[in-house]
DNA sequence: CTTTTATGAATGAAGG
DNA sequence: CCTTCATTCATAAAAG
């Protein structure tokens, strides 16, 4: 297992590092063409440097799936913003984006796993999974906060969530006596409006 | 093994801090497009959407690329082992268990539920349930397995690989047995807060 | 140090 | 069989 965590921090230190650097020295951004010294500012974007640029926004959509959530939750409280971030992204991030909401299917993992694999051991488990989780969460954050809406905030929990399951509920009796029952709830009321502007 | 899921929470927050302080400052590198402005500039993208996507690329381009390297000196040490089979239940339910990986039978199935239920609560949908979702995933573990297993086999691991294929842990203790080495993850729940500056 | 939160993963069960 | 969902666990990171 080695210290992962100690490479972890290493990392991220390192990448604040250099945001810094980056920070201080005008976040260059390298111009794509830049070459506007005053006359023919040539800062055409040929088809080809679109579509590199494209090309690897879309890798990188996966990787900012939350940010863009986050994004959409701020234009949509702020409202002043407007629509600045919402349209920001190229078809094929929003793309990527999209497509967890709904069904991700095998190409979909598949396509994604291989591109993230460029960039760091990742098996299309990890995908699966990924989206698994995002899903079920998404859908229960929205549960707990229409809920809540709708129960004014009553207590009234507890129960009402019934074990339709009518499992035998495993061999409970076994552990009754140490489990705890986290319960769950992370009432995080607040932002987590999580509307779906979407743009 | 090292996800990207995990580091791609990194970016996020990494991004999101760069968009931020970018917004603060008002650091617009305004003298790529600025000064253009009677050229003849043929734009396919807005200022605006082109100076997000050099942002981003730029960006993440730094960021993987340390990353990247940082990945490589792990890489070597990813070893997936998934191969681990040991089961831990009662004797008489290994033994049906290696008597055969496929097709339990009817007759099986009765007799295992039998036995079983000498110590909770059981029914057989539960134990069919239980060997088909082992087959399915036995194989498809199986199958990524193989096809990741391209890397370097370093055995850095201690060993332990130990098996964790828990069944009825329903019945066992609720021993929170450890299982394998692996992970690591790190996000950042702070992003919200950033994304407060972002204004 | 303890509690919370977020998230990857494992697993039982339902549908098709 | 296969896919998908719901629940739960373990743990790293953050919060207090």
């Amino acid at each position: 297992m080695v210290n992962i965590m100690e490479w972890e921090k290493q990392q991220q230190q390192q990448q604040q590092q250099q945001q810094l650097q980056q920070k201080r020295e005008g976040l260059q951004s390298g111009n794509v063409n830049g070459n506007c010294a005053g006359m023919m500012c040539v800062k055409v974007m040929t088809d080809e440097q679109l579509e590199t640029l494209r090309k690897q926004i879309a890798v990188y959509g996966v990787i900012c799936e939350q940010l863009v959530d986050l994004h959409k939750q701020f234009v949509a409280q702020q409202d002043l913003a407007g629509a600045r971030l919402g349209n920001m992204y190229s078809s094929d991030f929003r793309a990527y984006i999209r497509s967890g909401n709904g069904t991700p299917s095998k190409q979909k993992i598949k396509e994604i796993t291989a591109e993230l694999s460029q960039h760091g051991q990742i098996s299309e488990t990890n995908v699966y999974n990924w989206f698994q989780n995002r899903r079920a969460r998404s859908k229960r954050k929205q549960q707990n906060v229409a809920s809540g809406n709708a129960e004014s905030e009553v207590e009234t929990e507890a129960e009402s969530i019934k074990d339709k399951k009518t499992k035998p509920e495993e061999f409970q009796s076994q552990n009754s006596g140490n489990s705890r029952t986290e319960d769950l709830c992370l009432q995080n009321p607040e932002v987590s409006s999580e509307l779906h502007y979407l743009t």
